[in-house]
RNA sequence: GGGCGGGUAGCUCAACGGCUAGAGCAUUCGCCUUACACGCGAAGGGUUCGGGGUUCGAAUCCCCGCCCGCCCA
């Protein structure tokens, strides 16, 4: 820490305070003062000499897509509230903030605002021109949301603000994605993708829509033939047997292998079998039937198969329980009730290449499948074009006599073959059918399935998934699942807070699939690969040499590795002996501007494939990016920042991580992995990205739906800041935050700007401005006060209040640092809002008012308390205790013994950097539990006297006399002076209170206020009065209730006998106090 | 389909096998009591979703059911 720092500006410290606390005279002036002090900034040098202990929290960047909301705002004042407390309480901390790209968010917005702006399309710009469109929306929206979190006082060190698509963080995406490429770990595979055939583009599930459409189920014959007459396609290619010569399958041979119902049909004609689809077109790439089963007619099946009509194809029978019964054979009624169940015939095509049910099917049944298409991935036969046309070059090889349908769309395609079926009598019928099939949002064209090339990583591997759950702290673990510990000191080390969620992590990883990182969009990290299909671009046999001995240099020198489309996934690729004749070759090029390797690459026909990575490839190196690996020296230079080289040393792994549910498997997994994997040397068990995970509540609306846009019941931070103060705000998301999933947050429509609020946060400003007047008033009483002595006060030395406040203070603290270690803010709202406002201000202020003028010791003690709520508040409110600190930081203070600010740093005037109230056991209510116990009788005795005074209507101001029997006499007279302050007495009396007092009884023994009015009220004859008996009657009330409660208790047998000893013991002591309150009252009554 | 969370005062939430189930907001009554009306004092308000079980003792643990919600597929 510098501590160069600015002193007070003047003007604030004018003779008084504002009698409201307001926030917009506030936040500016102390927000300007934090930065100027670099009040946040945080130093590895300091860490890496022992200096200081890291405490280091990691922004969850936000996307660039739009600004801050709510639950922004709630996960950024939690971690704000971590950072700060670390802070204060001497932790060198660093809260690293940043942004993320947030690839197809980002650019869908983008689309948008174009089309609705200029009418333009992605694809009317160059690639260059459209990110450049990108870049500048980014642009906006990173000041918009880097503003947000600046007003909302978050201390993040800003000058090493990233961006994932800086050239930090991208020098770390291309590393990385080198480094698992080179290893094997990344590969290239097929997946179904929504295919927009009019835009000839991949779209994402939240850029289509569900609507319902007029449709029909079509119901197709599917002829049935023996197998081994066909043979497999591979046989059938080579001539071996024309598809034709399959044998057909009579209804007799059916009838005898117990088909049901086959007897009825004619006997030496072909038996069929009756699909179901709203999709027939599709049936050209068909590649199996499936049937459930269950169903009493599989077992007939087995061993057969069907003929695809006009193709001539020959596909197997496959039995899957995903199948849906028809509704006659359902064996349930849960099965009956299936919509489908009434549409369905029990079989069903399955078109992998098509649909993503049926990819499922194949991904199940891919060996048998594969074996009749006649080899591996054969049987995924696509036979559409992009244009979304019906086409035999993109995989249908087979398409025997159904070449009519090649060049039709897939409509004019779906009414052509319905005509062919039926002209062959295949069609048995159509039954009209209303369901909802996927759009474009863009285009409004109709999603279609498709099969595309992409890129993955294996992370199915066990150096990722397996290691993400070996991190996991062995009390988290359930034991059954993937990922033993190792004799890595790293593993076990993450933790979960709270701790159910680390069964959302295991889980995710033990039935974790290899993860698509490709995508087609313009916006993000270019995948770093050039390919060259063999057959597309033929090279001459010397180029091939030359190109192969270049490159195997190159793969020497470790500047790009190689892979083959026969690379199986999961091993490293090699440079192949001489250029491959077929298939395609994958080239990585490590440095991102390594122009001697691509330009020769491109010169051989390689292409750099045109897809970018998923934005969660570059978050997931969040951990390693924003601390400058893999080259900090090169990160340094970039931005100027020179301890760069010593981030990663000193702060990774990080401290905590806070974050929402639902981002566990997106990102928490990832970084996890990732972390591991590149500071493991490749066996990927090095250090954890972060200790603990804080998993926070979704803030929803008072119907308990979730805050969004369309909606319209989403809250703006910035609103709130402006109506009620930042710290309000912090401080009632705090109070919401308790550790079940999600918070209800009532919203209402202010009727004055018509913006959406929440009375909740009045709340928040109703406590700011009480601890504000607190501090007012203490100022204003101490600002006479004499000189400070160096030598601490002795606590001794102090008032029964003064002692007792301290206990307070002592009880809070502990509350507080409990609360913080398990992530629980709302109870550390709650202890801050107990002892400020209950034990504080109702009444150490009010006990001290009378006597803090005289006495120098209690004035110390005044000061030391308040300075201590203040450090205790900071984190939450870090604004309002900014300001009145810098009114309290120069007051003289006497310190206290036994209540020390370690974390301190002497050169700051900031309460930022004040240090953490620390209080030795001396000073805890158990340490002097009589004195506390004293201490409440007055407080209750107090209450006793109030309740008296509401009841018999008694003016506020009058002071009345309290009369005390004998048993209490020396318990009074100590604390008379306290009893009179809370009571408002003028005194006490000692003798029989006289008949118009109103007695009550404390401790089972009878009291009386007395004095209570000038004259007696009308109506009084003496006596007990109406509303003394109506109070002693309720009194008597409770206590029957209370003495029936504890007797039934000990009436119990069992009680006596298996209770512990002290708690029956308890019991009796306050049934017999009980009693003997019981019969004061009743005596009273009889009066 | 798998996993998880919730149902307690009108509302938002506490209470983690043992005080007469507690707070805040809202409500009612009395107060502009010299820090604070964004405040002070006092009061009313609960069959802890329903049913069964374990236990001396259940809002809390177990089982069944109903309702609401989330995550993953």
């Amino acid at each position: 820490m510098s501590g160069t720092d600015t002193p007070p500006v003047p003007s604030t410290t004018g003779p008084e305070l504002a009698k409201q606390y307001r926030p917009a005279d506030h936040e500016p002036r102390v927000w300007d003062r934090w930065i100027e002090s670099k009040a946040f900034h945080a130093s590895p040098e300091r860490v890496l000499s022992g200096a200081a202990r890291p405490y280091c929290v990691l922004i969850p960047p936000p996307n660039v897509t739009a600004a801050l909301h709510l639950g922004h705002a709630l996960n950024n004042t939690l971690q704000d509230v971590l950072v700060r407390a670390h802070r204060m309480q001497g932790c060198e901390a660093l809260w690293m903030p940043g942004t993320d790209h947030a690839g197809i968010a980002t650019q869908a917005v983008v689309e948008k605002r174009v089309m609705k702006e200029e009418k333009k399309r992605r694809t009317d710009f160059s690639r260059e021109a459209f990110i450049a469109k990108i870049q500048a929306f980014k642009d906006e929206y990173e000041a918009t949301i880097t503003n947000q979190l600046k007003k909302m006082g978050c201390s993040c060190d800003w000058d090493r603000q990233r961006f994932t698509m800086d050239s930090v963080c991208a020098r770390a995406v291309r590393e990385a994605f080198f480094r698992l490429f080179a290893d094997g770990l990344i590969y290239r595979g097929k997946r179904l993708v929504n295919w927009d055939p009019a835009l000839q583009t991949a779209v994402a599930d939240d850029e289509c829509y569900d609507e319902e459409v007029d449709s029909a189920f079509h119901y197709l014959r599917y002829p049935l033939v023996h197998p081994q007459g066909a043979s497999t396609q591979q046989e059938r290619r080579s001539g071996v047997m024309p598809p034709r010569d399959a044998v057909p399958v009579t209804w007799g041979e059916l009838a005898a292998r117990g088909f049901p119902d086959a007897e009825s049909m004619p006997e030496d004609q072909q038996a069929w079998l009756t699909v179901a689809t709203t999709r027939p077109e599709t049936y050209l790439g068909d590649t199996a039937v499936a049937v459930n089963p269950r169903d009493p007619r599989a077992k007939a099946l087995r061993s057969l198969c069907v003929e695809l009509p006009l193709v001539g194809r020959v596909i197997p029978i496959i039995e899957d329980d995903y199948v849906v019964l028809p509704r006659a054979l359902a064996r349930s009624d849960e099965e009956a009730a299936d919509p489908k169940a009434e549409y369905a015939t029990g079989f069903l095509k399955v078109t992998p290449a098509h649909d993503g049910n049926d990819h499922e099917l194949y991904l199940r049944h891919k060996e048998r499948m594969d074996l009749f298409a006649g080899g591996p991935g054969r049987a995924l036969v696509n036979m559409m074009g992009p244009d979304g046309r019906v086409s035999d070059r993109h995989g249908l090889d087979d398409i025997g006599s159904a070449g009519l349908f090649v060049g039709k769309s897939m409509a004019e395609a779906r009414k052509l073959v319905l005509k062919e079926f039926e002209s062959h009598g295949l069609l048995e019928k159509s039954r009209p059918y209303r369901h909802s099939i996927k759009h474009s949002d863009r285009s409004k064209a109709v999603i279609e399935p498709f099969l595309s090339d992409q890129w993955y990583v294996r992370v199915t591997d066990a150096r990722l998934a397996e290691a993400a759950n070996a991190a996991l702290a062995p009390s988290q673990r359930t034991g059954t699942g993937s990922g033993e510990r190792s004799e890595s000191p790293t593993d076990g080390s993450m933790t979960f807070h709270p701790a159910r969620y680390a069964r959302t992590f295991e889980q995710w990883h033990e039935q974790i699939r290899d993860w698509c990182i490709s995508r087609q969009l313009w916006w993000g990290h270019r995948i770093p690969v050039w390919r060259r299909d063999a057959a597309a671009t033929p090279m001459s046999p010397a180029d091939g040499d030359a190109t192969i001995a270049q490159l195997a240099a190159w793969s020497k020198a470790g500047r790009i590795a190689v892979r083959e489309d026969s690379t199986p996934p999961g091993k490293s690729g090699e440079v192949p002996g001489r250029m491959p004749a077929a298939g395609g070759m994958c080239v990585c090029v490590r440095a991102e501007n390594d122009a001697e390797v691509t330009s020769l690459l491109e010169a051989r026909g390689f292409v750099q494939d045109a897809d970018v990575l998923d934005t969660w490839f570059s978050s997931a190196l969040w951990p390693l990016s924003t601390m400058g690996w893999p080259d900090a020296a090169r990160a340094a230079s970039d931005t100027g920042i020179a301890d760069f080289p010593k981030l990663l040393g000193a702060f990774n792994p990080t401290s905590s991580l806070s974050t929402a549910r639902e981002i566990i498997t997106l990102w928490v997994s990832r970084m996890t992995m990732f972390n591991r994997y590149f500071l493991g040397e490749g066996h990927g068990r090095g250090p954890v990205p972060f200790r603990d995970v804080f998993i926070h509540a979704v803030i929803q609306d008072g119907e308990g739906r979730k805050m969004s846009k369309t909606l319209g019941n989403g809250v703006d931070p910035l609103d709130i800041i402006d109506s009620h103060g930042a710290d309000a705000m912090r401080y009632t998301l705090c109070t919401t935050a308790t550790n079940t999933q999600d918070v209800r947050l009532p919203v209402v429509k202010d009727s004055k700007t018509g913006r959406n609020t929440s009375p909740k946060f009045d709340v928040g400003r109703n406590f700011a401005n009480k601890v504000w007047n607190a501090a007012r008033f203490t100022i204003s009483m101490l600002a006479g006060a004499g000189d400070a002595a160096a030598t601490p006060i002795d606590p001794a030395a102090l008032t029964l209040a003064d002692r007792w406040m301290l206990g307070r203070l002592h009880v809070a603290c502990g509350r507080i640092d409990e609360s913080l270690a398990r992530y629980e803010f709302a109870d550390y709202a709650q202890a801050l809002y107990d002892v400020v406002w209950r034990d504080f201000c109702d009444w150490y202020l009010e006990a001290v008012k009378p006597t803090v003028a005289a006495n120098p010791a209690q004035q110390a003690c005044l000061l030391q308390v308040l300075g201590s709520l203040l450090r205790l508040l900071h984190p939450l409110m870090p604004f309002m205790t900014e300001a009145v600190w810098e009114h309290v930081r120069i007051l003289k203070g006497t310190p206290i013994r036994g209540l020390t600010f370690p974390g301190q740093r002497p050169a700051s005037s900031l309460v930022a950097h004040a240090g953490w109230p620390t209080l030795d056991a001396a000073l805890s209510p158990d340490a002097a539990r009589g004195e506390q116990a004293e201490f409440e009788r007055i407080r209750s005795l107090a209450t006793a006297v109030r309740e008296v005074r509401a009841a018999q209507n008694v003016a506020p101001k009058r002071r009345i006399r309290l009369h005390v029997p004998a048993s209490h006499a020396a318990f009074a007279r100590t604390h008379e002076g306290l009893l009179a302050t809370f009571g408002t007495l003028s005194g006490l009396a000692f003798e029989a209170a006289p008949q118009e007092a109103c007695g009550f009884t404390f401790e089972a023994q009878p009291f009386a206020a007395a004095d209570l009015f000038d004259a007696a009220p009308a109506g009084a004859t003496g006596g007990i009065g109406e509303s003394e008996r109506a109070l002693l009657m309720k009194r008597q009330g409770e206590l029957q209730k209370e003495i029936q409660t504890y007797e039934g208790r000990l009436a119990n047998p069992g009680y006596a006998q298996k209770a512990p000893p002290h708690m029956v013991e308890e019991t009796k002591s306050k049934l017999a106090k009980a009693k003997e309150e019981f019969s004061a009252v009743t005596s009273r009554l009889g009066t």
